[in-house]
DNA sequence: CTGAAAGCGCTTACAG
DNA sequence: CTGAAAGCGCTTACAG
């Protein structure tokens, strides 16, 4: 490989010059910049990024934390936040938590000694209980959090608005006669965003009274489709009856939707299902209504403030952005128990 | 940011011992090495690993290039190759390349200019096109190809053994009594992937000549699940007669199995369908029959096989390792129009 | 417009 | 066992 002293040998300049025509940053005069352009060819010369990222600046380096990239929402948000990186010339370092909180100080050590200019994070709980948004931000590195739960006043968040989907879902399902139905998905005091969810849930029930008055039964499960698939076994079993099941994402729904089905219970005529997220909603039958989200909006965004913050660097006020989810109707939910029947125009008169 | 300078100062000694007692490349005095540490404690003191980088030797840092994240496959794959990579202390640069060989050139360039030790690369045509392997070859950069299709004899290559697996499918196919098959996929002009999958179809159905005769027709979708049901719907609208469709993969099974029940057939007592690769494959009602792999198990002897090549850097000769597939026998597929009565017990003397 | 020199934070012969 | 010095590949004042 070779170096900027090559290059300048072959045209016979300073490294300086070669240098400086690389990065345009002060005038050469033409001859010397053709000859150099010419060496560069000849000895197919790059630059060394390291080198460049010693010198201070910027190292042209992010991170990108995450729990692991078994939900499909992940590995859409780091498409996009690569994507917006690769634009602005930035490389990306992928960093998987397992949410395991000494996987985040392995990755707090690593990340610190290399330089990076900022840090896209997910605010899942082992990566906010650990320090390492605060020691990035004492040492420079700009972080935006990004979904995942919990708010971080240090930084920039761009987190779903779960309390308003919540809502959304509460009252789209006592509109269609719903009054017993079960929250389904991990157990909030584990999961952040599930606990978002699940008191969500609890307030958009208390806000419909005393109009509507709706029971709400709780079931835990893991994060992936099997363990859903034995909870709502499990729930079939214990007895209790509910007319709705709302789930922690659509990966849980399919393992509910396919339990039910494979109990003998129809979807949605026995039990609606709903689910969040919009990821492999349309992958059962009936497809799932969920709550939907623009995941590439919503990583683009938080990308480009990333970027912004990196860029400019002086302290601009961290705000909280929460992204609206909107409801999609699909097969998996329909009229329950307590549906009032619209009144037929046979009975108006004339 | 304390450097190795403070560090010195703060314990008295020169730059050179504390680089000794950090890496403890050669013996130092127990007095000198508590001085030492005590100063790393206090000024919290972390070795930038760019500047290590530089002089040579390795940098800790690899490539994974991946045509998207939008295949549950490659986010799979990134998970376990990430996750060796942090076990033996490199960190991963993510690089997708949407299928486009421009991606491919920005990384190489990208790429070349920073150190990296090596490189996963899937086989994907954008990749095997350009010259990114042979150029990082050239630089001393090891590489090793995982999935995706075309093998490229330059370099270790782990992928899935679809000669076999495709024979697996068709003979079992075949036993159920199917003489009418149709293969659903992308364009095998496109992809390698699934060229290799509907080559191995046709050579499989010659291969059971003259003891049956199997015909295959074809139907062209991309890779999402909702082309997939587009391409079924079309497909039925032709109005071919079939009685089993062997997929691309298990998203576009998927997309497929909701079309013919969109379309009032049932699977699999009108048409069997099956997928390769054990993704989604129990997402539907009926489960995916499929061709299943260890994911997990071919990323990690990928990634051991790289950090070998990394680390020992005599000439291994490239071997090329086929990672055998597995039936996985679910509820979308059923006995066919062909199917031979086994023989009754009754009509058996005594 | 051009180049010699210092310096980014480390490691590694080399001398003592 | 310890340290002064050279050097990895660059950029950036500074002089000319």
């Amino acid at each position: 490989m070779a170096n900027i002293r090559q290059v300048a040998r072959e045209a016979g300049v300073s490294i300086a010059t070669v240098s400086a025509v690389m990065n345009n940053t002060k005038a050469v005069s033409p001859e010397l910049t053709k000859r150099v352009l010419q060496a560069i060819e000849k000895l197919d010369y790059r630059p060394n990024l390291l080198a460049k990222a010693l010198l201070g600046k910027n190292s042209g380096l992010i991170a990108f934390l995450v729990p692991s990239m078994t939900n499909p929402f992940y590995p859409d948000l780091l498409e996009a936040v690569e994507h917006a990186a690769s634009e602005r010339n930035y490389g990306v370092f992928i960093c998987t938590t397992h949410r395991q909180v000494d996987r985040v100080d392995y990755y707090r050590e690593r990340l610190l000694g290399m330089n990076i200019d900022g840090a896209m994070v997910t605010l899942s709980s082992e990566i906010v209980k650990s320090q390492l948004v605060q020691d990035f931000l004492s040492h420079g590195i700009k972080v935006v959090g990004i979904t995942g739960g919990r708010v971080m006043p240090e930084i920039d968040c761009y987190v779903l608005d779960d309390e308003t989907s919540t809502q959304t879902v509460c009252s789209y399902l006592s509109g269609l006669g719903h009054r017993e139905v079960v929250y389904l998905g991990p157990d909030p005091a584990k999961s952040t965003t599930s606990s978002l969810r699940y008191k969500g849930i609890q307030n958009a029930i208390k806000g419909l009274l005393p109009t509507v008055k709706m029971e709400l039964a709780t079931s835990f499960c893991t994060y992936s489709e099997g363990s859903a698939y034995q909870a709502a076994i499990s729930l079939l079993a214990s007895g209790r009856s509910f007319s709705a099941i709302i789930c922690y994402n659509d990966q849980v729904a399919v393992g509910v939707v396919n339990a039910l089905k494979d109990q003998g219970l129809d979807v949605p005529d026995d039990v609606s299902v709903i689910g969040f997220d919009d990821t492999v909603a349309s992958y059962t039958r009936p497809a799932l209504t969920t709550m939907a989200v623009d995941r590439k909006g919503l990583a683009e965004a938080a990308s480009t403030r990333l970027f912004t913050l990196i860029e400019s660097s002086n302290g601009i006020e961290p705000t909280v952005v929460k992204i609206p989810m909107s409801l999609v109707v699909r097969g998996s939910t329909a009229a329950g128990p307590y549906r009032s029947r619209p009144v037929r125009p046979a009975e108006m008169p004339g």
